[in-house]
DNA sequence: TCAATAACTCACCCCAAAGTGAGTCGCATA
DNA sequence: TATGCGACTCACTTTGGGGTGAGTTATTGA
């Protein structure tokens, strides 16, 4: 964790300083999407059709899962392939290292959550 | 991580396995809404009052901050005094263990935006 | 011939989350 | 007297994320 800032000195830098820290908001952006950490979990299973997906989330729109493996492929979370020789036409998609990496945090956040804290 | 799930073996169990795991949504949610977590950070910098907060994020509206801290303390993420004998009335914000540790995880995020990953 | 499957896309609607502007309450300083 | 501050609360409006249902393309099995 950084220094502190004490609230008694609240001049330009020390804003500065905490302005910086707080930019943790594109990354909570990146992963609140509803279904979007649970998708990229599932592909890390090996479970990454569109319509195997359907079936782990029953409750999830054709449309809101559409969007975010494209999110999760133009974010680097996981790239897709086209099977060749499948018909109807497969796709399939595999954790990259960053992605797995976030997977990790978020599993982290998971083991928070299920933490007593009395 | 957990034991891999085949595609090819999709059956009820496994079904259970992979939503047992998906379930991170809880924690999720408590963590998207805007501005919570870098509120929250601010607090652990011994920023919390709430004109204070305002000066650091200066888009953010009264209600929805008031909301913020109101969460923070129901979730057990901060405890809130009155600090006697101040007038106008002052509050004092103090993150708990609870808080803390999902500080921590935030910060592995923001650490995880700011890498790289070509 | 018809239905089904895989993997989507599109147009539309709805609602909850967030923003806006004003009001409150007790005190204190000009 | 009245204006301001600190820490909110309330009523209202807006926005956009996500749900709904239908359509698409190519192919294959009944």
């Amino acid at each position: 964790m950084a220094t502190k800032v004490k609230a008694s000195s609240m001049n330009a830098h020390n804003l500065r300083v905490l302005a910086d820290h707080c930019q943790v908001s594109e990354v909570l952006e990146l992963i609140s999407p509803r279904w979007k950490m649970q998708v990229l979990f599932c592909i890390s299973q090996e479970v990454y059709q569109f319509s195997q997906l359907k079936k782990v989330f029953p409750t999830i729109s054709d449309q809101v899962l559409a969007r975010r493996l494209g999110e999760i492929v133009t974010e680097g979370l996981a790239i897709k392939y086209n099977v060749p020789d499948t018909v109807p036409c497969q796709v399939k998609y595999e954790v990259t290292e960053k992605g797995a990496a976030l997977l990790e945090i978020v599993q982290a956040l998971h083991q928070w959550g299920k933490k007593g804290w009395e």
